[in-house]
DNA sequence: ATATAAAGTTGATATATAACAATGTTACAA
DNA sequence: TTGTAACATTGTTATATATCAACTTTATAT
């Protein structure tokens, strides 16, 4: 992880809620410059069980958000991509983090003191709404993870997750960044049989798979399978 | 469901967050009364998928929170004693339930105005601030949840229960407010298993059970069991 | 008090999925 | 360029847990 405190806010292209906070309120900016970071694939950005001390904006690349559970086994819940908000869920609450995120590829990301964050909320309402609607997002995402893992069987699973990731990738067609182990773990679904599904689904003309290029051949079937569980 | 308007807040015990707001702002309390109800066992309080139109307070009894999943199962994520807020999951993002909530036993709650809440935040932080906290702390416990389901075998998951629901009664020997079939469902577990586990713990004496009565004898086995998986 | 439904129980069987093992493939560093 | 580790694949076996079925007990309503 490369820090530089260099970075203005001026620059980036997201703006996020944060930053049109600090420019409309009398805090300045300068003083109040964020700690820019570049990261390298599989760096860890925040570490479930440690302190919460900044809020984090994910600007560029992206991450998977995940729970550590046993035996040194994650549940990966969702894939960030820019703009989001990542200390999020353990924002308001608890100190610590209650999950993972680590960099799936090169990214970039914003570090801002909880202070400041704190700070600028109390004088303003609407960012801590903002951020609230954000929040209110991966507790529905979360909701539906939950009848998935539970209630679904792994065929269903794959499919689904198959959905989801064209969906992250606005395309049937996409190189995931993911490993058939991590795919696995988005589904909780061993690594053998993650592969074996997806070369089921391959001999069944439902998908198309070239290493970790993947294309959707026939998305309606696959709904139709994601939704029968 | 029965409905009352003249309840006054005065006389209520709780003094939930958005009544000392109500009071603290020049808000007036008459034209603001909440809208007071008096569940019976089986009631719903709020159905996953309806309008959020209120936020409510859980001020008597007991309810579950649970999602409705594929053919008809549910998964109940944790049971809601009062205080509680009961609209929280929703209420910030999107304007339909992502659960339900239904009433383990004669209840009372308090319909508040969705309008009025917001109102009231966006003059007042503090409630904003309070509705996250409590947000958060569910938040927290749904993450321990996906583990426990996902990665924990039957008699963890029940061993966990049974010593969440002795936390929550506040003692190791409690009745039960759910049918053998809903600790099922607390567990992702069918009711036959259920069974099956409660009467092999009762068996190996770690717990003792006379109908919907519970009593824990060997806690710290209990905790083993939960650890292990 | 009797009927009827709901809840609880127990055993036998089926099955989805993990775990194990062995091997092939690709990426990457010395 | 070769060696080493991470990743991917395939077949076999083991097992946890659901499902099915039959029965008992307890509540609830007429």
């Amino acid at each position: 992880m490369k820090f530089s405190k260099g970075q203005s806010c001026d620059t980036c292209l997201l703006k996020c809620d944060i930053y049109s906070t600090l420019i409309k309120t009398e805090n300045g900016m300068e003083e109040n410059k964020p700690l820019h970071a570049i990261l390298k694939k599989h760096d860890v950005i925040c570490k479930q069980g440690t302190e919460v001390t900044h809020a984090i904006f994910l600007v560029k690349g992206s991450a998977k958000l995940y729970i550590e559970g046993l035996n040194n086994r994650n549940i990966i819940l969702y894939i960030l991509k820019p703009p989001a908000y990542i200390g999020l869920l353990s924002f308001f609450d608890s100190p610590f983090y209650s999950y993972s995120v680590t960099a799936l590829e090169e990214s970039e990301v914003c570090f801002i003191e909880l202070g400041l964050v704190k700070k600028l909320y109390v004088e303003n309402h609407e960012l801590l709404l903002s951020l609230n609607k954000a929040f209110g997002k991966s507790v529905t995402s979360i909701m539906k993870k939950i009848i998935s893992l539970n209630q679904k069987q792994i065929r269903g699973r794959i499919a689904e997750n198959l959905i989801y990731l064209s969906e992250l990738h606005n395309s049937h067609s996409f190189h995931l960044g993911l490993s058939r182990k991590e795919i696995g773990e988005m589904t909780a679904i061993s690594e053998e049989n993650t592969v074996r599904l997806l070369t089921e689904f391959s001999k069944e003309k439902i998908i198309a798979t070239k290493g970790r290029n993947i294309e959707i051949l026939d998305m309606p079937l696959l709904k139709k399978i994601s939704e029968v569980g």
